[in-house]
DNA sequence: ATCCGCCTTACCCTTAGGGGAAAGTCAAGG
DNA sequence: CCTTGACTTTCCCCTAAGGGTAAGGCGGAT
């Protein structure tokens, strides 16, 4: 039987992390004593202390290894083949999350060379007044997490051309999100994916026309926030306020286009003048 | 003026976010009515907002972001230069950690297909009983982080071998480190650097030879926990108790080794039977 | 017997906010 | 003018994985 210095020791974990283990029922010393309380482990307990920390140095969290450890004493085998599989995948989308990172962070780091601020670009996008006619749309609406953001524009707009396809009806245009929050929520924001139809049938609602700001972005999703920055500050400006929910048209296909800066953006954001009502 | 609700759907930013980067104080709203309380901010701040969560992206924390836009007003430009590029060798770090722990996933992968378990690379670690012949040592001998690890044994090395080649002395063998912490702390461990030398000067002293469980490993260094855990398990089997602080033989040369298998390590754990005495 | 080192529990601290409650406030509609 | 619903305020507790420290209880060697 091994003290926990001694064992602490030889796992290269700290005696805070072993109590904290005991805590929370990763793994409990193999005894006890009842008199005093000192935890004592087993030469035995090394080998599952050591499958731990490997675990952990692959970025498991530690209800996961638990979780592991469990399934692994129900002789489940294949049950830690697919954890690690699915950790590899999540590592590698990390890991190219991180390369775009360092991407965006070296353009960066040029434009400061050249001597301008990091947020000049915010100098170069143009808002006009425009008149939109109105327009019908095959519409879905609801609220979604941020994290499902990517996953949901893709299968939502393709459920809606499915239902072009089979009903048929005639598109008019490229898809469009319509944002309806008035406030930005982590947990879920309520957005409408449509695209605009010639044919008004169940599924489908108009869109009004009428005055909007609108804005070209051209490049990533990410700087459309700064779109959206521009157009509020140009309206406070010009004395218009928002007057509906203010919507995307994706002009580029997400699928088609190969370099982010090819990816053209319409931001429309409809206003009506200060002290004018409806 | 805006309203916290609306500021909040402009930046993308939850108004919990926004108030509490009022509290520390990150970005406070321009004018707040004394009578309410509410928070108002100016189109102004958009900006800064924007720019806050463009270097929240790029992984700064919050701290320092906020040295970051006080080195802003202070019109010090050269600070985000610097700063940026500090952060993205911190990113290419991490990326290059990934790409390690993606390949060691991998490999650990495969091993599970071939129908083993992940750690039973433990079982092919001999354990030989040796006696060893003592040795002077040139030595350093301090607490380190578990962070300064990589970057410490390169340091404290090179300057024994710089106190080799102007005493002069002659070097015996290859560099070993020794481990005095009995136990494993993150925050620091009691570590002598040494290297094996013929001539007993100031700075040397003797380590003396005696009974030693004896390991090899071949391998990254990540490994090493793993030797040190068999040899206990060995010595309890066997009837020994730990005699003195464990090292280390560095074998090859950490700086010449191309592919982390090449690296020889051998492990020297001082032991004693059980109920002898010295 | 004594001393030093080891062990125990308990409490507070960390990041960057999220969730929710209770209460006050604003603006639009009737 | 009043009501109602949406908006805002503060306050308190929660997260993951432990680290730091204190106060007090034991163990083994001298």
């Amino acid at each position: 039987m091994l003290s926990i210095g001694e064992f602490s020791k030889l796992c290269e974990v700290s005696t805070k992390t072993l109590r904290y283990y005991d805590d929370i029922e990763l793994i409990t010393p193999n005894e006890i004593n009842p008199e005093n309380g000192y935890r004592y482990y087993s030469i035995k307990q090394l080998k599952k202390m050591l499958f731990i920390n490997r675990l952990k140095s692959y970025h498991f969290s530690l209800e996961e290894i638990k979780a592991i450890l469990n399934a692994e004493e129900d002789q489940s085998e294949d049950q830690l083949v697919l954890a690690l599989n699915c950790k590899r995948r999540e590592i590698q989308r990390k890991a190219s999350e991180l390369e775009y990172t360092l991407q965006r962070l070296s353009e960066d780091i040029l434009t400061l060379e050249k001597g301008l601020h990091i947020m000049s670009y915010l100098n170069h996008i143009d808002v006009q007044l425009v008149e939109t006619s109105p327009k019908t749309l095959l519409y879905s609406r609801q609220v979604l997490g941020s994290d499902d953001y990517a996953a949901g524009y893709g299968s939502y707009f393709c459920r809606l051309y499915e239902k072009i396809a089979s009903e048929p009806l005639t598109q008019l245009g490229t898809p469009i999100t319509i944002y309806h929050s008035t406030e930005y929520n982590p947990a879920g924001n309520d957005i409408e994916f449509a695209v605009p139809v010639q044919e008004a049938v169940k599924g489908t609602r108009d869109l009004p026309g009428g005055l909007c700001a609108k804005s070209v972005w051209k490049g990533s999703y990410s700087g459309l926030t700064s779109v959206y920055a521009k157009l509020k500050e140009w309206s406070v400006k010009e004395g218009y306020i928002l007057a509906d929910s203010p919507y995307e048209i994706y002009v580029t296909d997400p699928d088609q286009a190969t370099a982010a800066d090819d990816i053209v953006t319409e931001v429309y954001y409809p206003v009506r003048k200060k002290s004018s009502r409806i």
